[in-house]
RNA sequence: GGGCCGGUGGUCUAGCCCGGUAUGACACUAGUCUCACACACUAGAAGUCGGUAGUUCAAAUCUGCCCCGGCCCA
């Protein structure tokens, strides 16, 4: 019988990937079936924000995502894996107003919005197609119904405000005046996150204050004397002897006469100008801070949103604050108020958008309590299973640090409307029940759903609504209820029994860095509707760095584009720019990469690797949950290993698979037995949903244990040489096959191309590998057996030996001793090695030239 | 400034909880066609485990202090 490769192709190409997609699309293989008994798992897809293009770092963490996916499929599960795509919030809005190089304030909302939204379909076009050829399984490519969303749709924005709603019939939304973060020419407040911080050449005032009690005075320090109106309070440092004879006495403040206490505090800095420091509303965070400590609640502010003094600002009402600095400069030289005033540099707090300078304004805004239900989260976080453990304590900190409730209205325009409506005659807002918002409505252009206003009756045709809009964590802070058909957001027939049959969510994977934003919030939120943890289980990873550990942004210049991995450097010419990689990307990755290979010849690289080499790296890079470290030589050795699997299932794929023997083989037992504890060392991790623990043992074994030692020992049998019995033919043709295909399916959530190509080709061209089950091992052993090693030292004296001596491998060995631990190999031994005598014997001392090895001693 | 995470051969990484001769990969060097694979095979060189003090017969592993990097919060 001739022996020929089920397998033809002599190498993977990457460019296979595409026509599994295509594969994968036509059979709709990872179609969710609501019919199915299988238990229904579902992931809490993060949505991306789409913006610009998706870069690397995103790329690996959705890849291992859908790990996670095809794990639990692979595991019995049915599976909801959503694609999604957050769209609300300030960066589209930054965007298209660079682009158009006005503010969003100066154009038509409506228009705006428009504007937004096609910046946003090009953006989203990109990050799909990243997603698809980075072989993500999410039902939505892949068979329907449709499991899609994205947060700016009437269906999602719906679901966003009817759970406002609740929150509002609960009592649990506030409307209060706090400090906020607030941008003068973006008309906004700003999350601290959106501030940057800018050096500034400035002027160190020294101003002189009348102590009340006495003739004496005090030099206070400053650099914003334009606040001096707001002053409430004068601080020096408790250990600071020149100013403790004031504690407790009372400063008059200059020009406006108000009389503000002396205390001392720890946050006063001696070494700062003259030490004594006045506390302003509100000059910095920590002037809030110290007010709050300190016990005044409601300072007044003398700025106003469009950046002008207002009347706590007396005469300078109406001035521009940079103007009010210099007018109160001037009027405190004229009172010789003004000691003097040195240049110095100061950090200002700075848009990270417009670059102007951020004051700290009372506005205004809705609040959601979170403060009084701390405890109960608490609680809740303990019901939670983490992946890992120990990323757990991220979020039990911030928990613990949490000091004021969550503001949740912005002054954008690209967000989620606030569903409130104000009574022109009592100015009452009125928030429509549940019932009466039939669908999404945006306030700030609809009618009031609400006849009359709850105060007063008045009718409310004519009532205002409101123009702000959600802070987008409100609105991705229930994105698990979608995931779990709230809404009847995928599945409008089963309605709302889908949703109370699955809801907690099965698992909410995520990076670190949003744990205080995206898993808080939404274990809040989880919270104030069902009382309910959101999650069963949370899943959190590291960042993705750059090769030097830098992370990974456009701003850095060390953003990557996964394009180009995923596609030929040649395309068709009616591709889109959004789906072509990016070639400045190009010139970055072999800038960052240091590996000589690489460097500098980025004019020659062809870094077209294949999502599944892409993949691999990934998991290859370290353990879940903390950082990896891309760079293009890591991708570049790992990539070997996918060529190594596709060489060896070439060469298994010659001999057949249908003569199953009468008794296997010892030396086939053993392979089986260590394929066991293999498939338990990548079970035990895939349960941790840690993906670099099957990727490492298999890597490892596969190439070191399976190919360099295993198939060289049985070749012979496999191809069937003249001596060998039918049965042990058999025997070994049946354990390649065998190990071959559980390798496939352990490797199949991490390297799914590639698998699946190999298992349509030689086991069953009319299924998918990733409709199989795990394999499942007769033992729970992890242990390598004891003879592994033997067998391994032995390999490695012969063939060290014969290349000592300038021998070929093919010369013969004359005698070699060895313990009984290797019985049951002697006779593949003596084929592969072409080994003339065995002895199961301590060596003959007799025997000159002997070469020795722990407890094997050869004679070439 | 605070909290947390990390600092292991040139590069990345395992081990650290439960102390005892440091794992593996990539890169490097030399050699080799051995009927799947030169994107391979074989061998080799390469680490005082960030620093320091301590506990101990013994510390990468436990404790204290310090330095560096990062994330988050001020």
């Amino acid at each position: 019988m001739a022996l020929k490769p089920k397998i033809k192709k002599k190498r993977w190409k990457a460019s296979s990937e595409r026509d599994i997609i295509q594969y994968w699309a036509e059979s709709e293989t990872y179609k969710f079936s609501k019919d199915s008994k299988k238990p229904v798992y579902i992931i809490d897809t993060p949505p991306p924000y789409v913006s610009g293009r998706a870069h690397l770092g995103f790329a690996i963490h959705y890849a291992q995502i859908d790990m996670i996916a095809r794990y639990y499929r692979m595991r019995g599960s049915n599976v909801i894996f959503p694609a999604c795509a957050d769209r609300n919030g300030l960066p589209v809005e930054v965007k298209v107003e660079q682009k158009l190089n006005k503010s969003m304030h100066e154009m038509d909302r409506e228009e705006f919005l428009q504007i937004c939204k096609q910046e946003l379909d090009t953006a989203e076009e990109n990050t799909i197609q990243v997603m698809k050829w980075m072989g993500l399984s999410c039902n939505t490519f892949y068979g329907s119904p449709e499991i899609y969303y994205q947060t700016d749709s009437p269906e999602y924005r719906y679901n966003t405000q009817r759970t406002f709603i609740r929150a509002w019939n609960e009592g649990l939304i506030t409307r209060a005046e706090r400090p906020n973060n607030w941008c003068v020419d973006c008309g906004t407040t700003i999350a601290d996150a959106e501030i940057e911080y800018r050096n500034d050449e400035s002027h160190l005032h020294e101003i002189r204050f009348e102590i009340e009690e006495s003739d004496e005075s005090i030099i206070i320090s400053t650099t914003r004397p334009e606040l001096i109106t707001t002053c409430e309070l004068i601080i020096f440092h408790p250990t600071d002897s020149r100013y403790t004879k004031f504690e407790g006495k009372n400063a008059i403040t200059p020009i406006f006469e108000k009389k503000v206490p002396i205390r001392k505090h720890r946050e006063a800095d001696p070494e700062f100008g003259t030490g004594i420091m006045m506390i302003c509303a509100f000059g910095d965070k920590s002037d809030v801070k110290i007010l709050r400590e300190e016990g005044f609640l409601n300072p007044k502010t003398a700025i106003d949103a469009d950046g002008r003094i207002n009347e706590v600002g007396e005469k300078y009402k109406g001035m521009l604050v940079k103007d009010a600095q210099i007018a109160i400069v001037r009027d405190l030289k004229e009172s010789k108020t003004l000691i003097k005033s040195t240049e110095t540099k100061r950090r200002v707090p700075v848009c990270w958008r417009s670059k102007t300078p951020i004051e700290i304004i009372a506005m205004e805004e809705y609040y959601l309590k979170q403060l009084e239900v701390i405890p109960e989260i608490k609680e809740l976080v303990e019901e939670m299973d983490f992946f890992p453990e120990s990323n757990k304590i991220i979020l039990d900190n911030w928990i613990k640090a949490i000091n004021t409730d969550w503001a949740i209205s912005r002054r954008r325009f690209y967000g989620t409307s606030i569903p409130i409506w104000y009574c022109n005659k009592c100015q009452t807002p009125n928030v429509p029940k549940e019932e009466e918002l039939d669908r999404y409505y945006d306030a700030w252009k609809e009618l009031s759903p609400i006849k009359s206003c709850i105060e007063c009756g008045k009718s409310l045709k004519d009532a205002r609504g409101e123009v702000r809009t959600f802070d987008t964590w409100f609105d991705s802070s229930i994105s698990e209820l979608a995931a779990c058909n709230f809404g009847e957001i995928f599945f409008r027939d089963e309605g709302k029994q889908f949703f109370e049959n699955n809801f907690p969510c099965s698992i909410r994977p995520q990076g670190k860095e949003i744990v205080r934003t995206w898993l808080f919030y939404t274990i809040l939120r989880a919270y104030h509707l069902f009382k309910k943890p959101a999650f069963q289980q949370v899943w959190i990873s590291g960042l993705v760095r750059d090769p030097y550990g830098g992370k990974m942004s456009k701003s850095e210049g060390n953003s990557v584009d996964p394009l180009l991995f995923l596609q030929p450097q040649v395309l068709p010419k009616n591709t889109p720019a959004t789906l072509r990689p990016d070639k400045e990307s190009w010139k970055v990755v072999a800038k960052l990469d240091a590996s000589p290979k690489f460097s500098g010849k980025q004019a020659n690289l062809n870094l077209y690797y294949g999502a599944d080499s892409v993949r691999l790296t990934s998991c290859l890079q370290g353990s879940h949950g903390s950082d990896i470290r891309f760079s293009l030589s890591k991708l570049d050795g790992n990539a070997k290993f996918v060529t190594k699997l596709w060489n060896i299932s070439r060469f298994i794929s010659i001999f057949p698979f249908e003569n199953k023997p009468k008794k296997l083989e010892p030396v086939d037992e053993w392979l089986l037995a260590s394929l066991d504890a293999l498939t338990n060392r990548c079970l035990n991790g895939y349960e941790k949903l840690d993906f670099s623990i099957p990727a490492e043992n298999l890597y490892n074994w596969v190439w070191n244990l399976f190919a360099a030692h295993y198939i060289e020992l049985v070749k012979s049998r496999a191809y069937g040489e003249e001596s060998m019995s039918e049965n042990s033919i058999n025997s070994a043709r049946y354990s390649l096959h065998t190990a071959l295909q559980v390798i496939l399916k352990l490797l199949a959530p991490i390297t799914p191309f590639i698998t699946e190509y190999i298992f349509r080709s030689i086991y069953d061209s009319k299924s998918s590998i990733h409709l199989e089950s795990l394999p499942q091992p007769r033992t729970t052993s992890t242990e390598e057996l004891p003879e592994t090693e033997d067998l391994l030292t032995l390999d490695s004296l012969i063939w060290k030996a014969k290349k000592d001596n300038g021998l070929s491998l093919k010369e013969s060995v004359n005698i070699v001793f060895m313990p009984d631990t290797l019985k049951i190999f002697i006779d593949d031994l003596q084929i592969m090695h072409n080994i003339k005598t065995v002895k199961m014997s301590e060596p003959d001392s007799s025997i000159k030239k002997l070469i020795t090895k722990d407890n094997f001693s050869i004679k070439l």
